[in-house]
DNA sequence: GTCTATACATCGATAGAC
DNA sequence: GTCTATCGATGTATAGAC
């Protein structure tokens, strides 16, 4: 190949680092091309703006991200291993890549489109219609393995309690004090929680 | 009072209109100029500079908005009452006001200086040093009302849980096909799952 | 393909007349 | 107090030499 695909490789490289940690409005190509040891031109020459740009190496992040997670479990298994491990593996693919939900954030504030596109197709690809955990859900009620609950609400709830941690890191550091959202024995301590309020709630026995 | 007051609010008024759904950020001094019905010169005549604006607007939005749902709701209810209370005045005044989950998003960004600082002053101007919720939390715990879960990790799972919506609505109702995340009869439902979730989970009795 | 230089647009902030 | 005009900085995009 020639000089040709690794410079273009290197500019990929180079603005999935900038675009992660300072967002689309945030980054500069300046930046980019400092990163990627070229000049702004260049940029232009590869890919004609910074739309462009950003959409594929968006596309690419959510790719690599929710590809690496939904391969990680198996729906197979019975409902409440396969919950727990649901749990466990997004709460880590989390702690370990936090910038990825500052990113999708800040898609989200501009509608979300790319991220919800990509989202589909990778379910559709790997056989669902929609986010595979309502499918599981649905079938864990169907069989009666859990009470009648909305699948679609409990996914909500799930995700959310998976997810705002990240998402409010920040805020929830300064007011909590001593509360560190990557810690391990914080995130263990949290995945037993949320599982541990679906399964039973809080009520006594 | 002088003309001078009255255009200082009218200034006032636009910037908040203008920062609350565009962010800091993305917001024009001249569209806030323009909103307000005068020129930008006269924005730092009042104001010495964007930032100074944005820090006083954003100071009151918090307070507004944070200032009304807590006196919305009482601690010294039953537990469960409080609970029940505390889903449905949360989810109702977030769903009045979905732009401030984007706008409060915005900030965390930055670092969530502002908004933890607000937080913590009207906390502890009502007597609580922390969130109110903890405190709630924790006494029904000691008091024996529900099973001895971490206050700090069902705080954080309520709070995801009702915030998640609001926060991923573009994205939720492009990927599930129907949901309306403002829509009365989703909320209410919501409500109702959240609250049966935490108070008995899912486990067939 | 890769560079330098620069055009072109936007925005916050200031100067100065009234 | 309020306006018009403009500065200065920054950022995307392009022209043109090599």
């Amino acid at each position: 190949m020639s000089a040709n695909s690794e410079t273009e490789a290197k500019i990929i490289q180079a603005a999935r680092d900038v675009f992660l940690h300072k967002g689309k409005a945030g980054a500069r190509l300046q930046d980019i091309a400092d990163v990627a040891g070229i000049n702004k031109a260049l940029l232009h020459y590869y890919f004609r703006s910074k739309d462009r740009l950003y959409e594929k190496v968006f596309k690419q992040i959510v790719n690599d991200f929710l590809g690496e997670f939904l391969d990680s479990f198996s729906t197979d298994e019975d409902f409440r291993k396969t919950l727990k491990s649901f749990i466990d593996k997004y709460l880590t693919a989390l702690s370990k890549r936090p910038e990825i939900v500052r990113f999708v954030m800040w898609e989200i504030k501009e509608g979300g489109v790319f991220f919800a596109e990509q989202a589909h197709g990778m379910f559709a690809s790997r056989g669902f219609e929609t986010i595979p955990l309502i499918s599981v859900i649905q079938k864990a009620v169907a069989e009666g393995r859990i009470r009648p609950v909305d699948p679609v609400q409990l996914t909500i709830s799930i995700i959310g309690m998976c997810l705002y941690p990240f998402i409010a890191q920040p805020l929830l550091e300064k007011i909590i004090p001593g509360l560190e959202v990557q810690n391990d024995d914080f995130l263990s301590q949290r995945s037993n929680e949320i599982f541990d309020l679906i399964w039973q709630g809080v009520g006594v026995a």
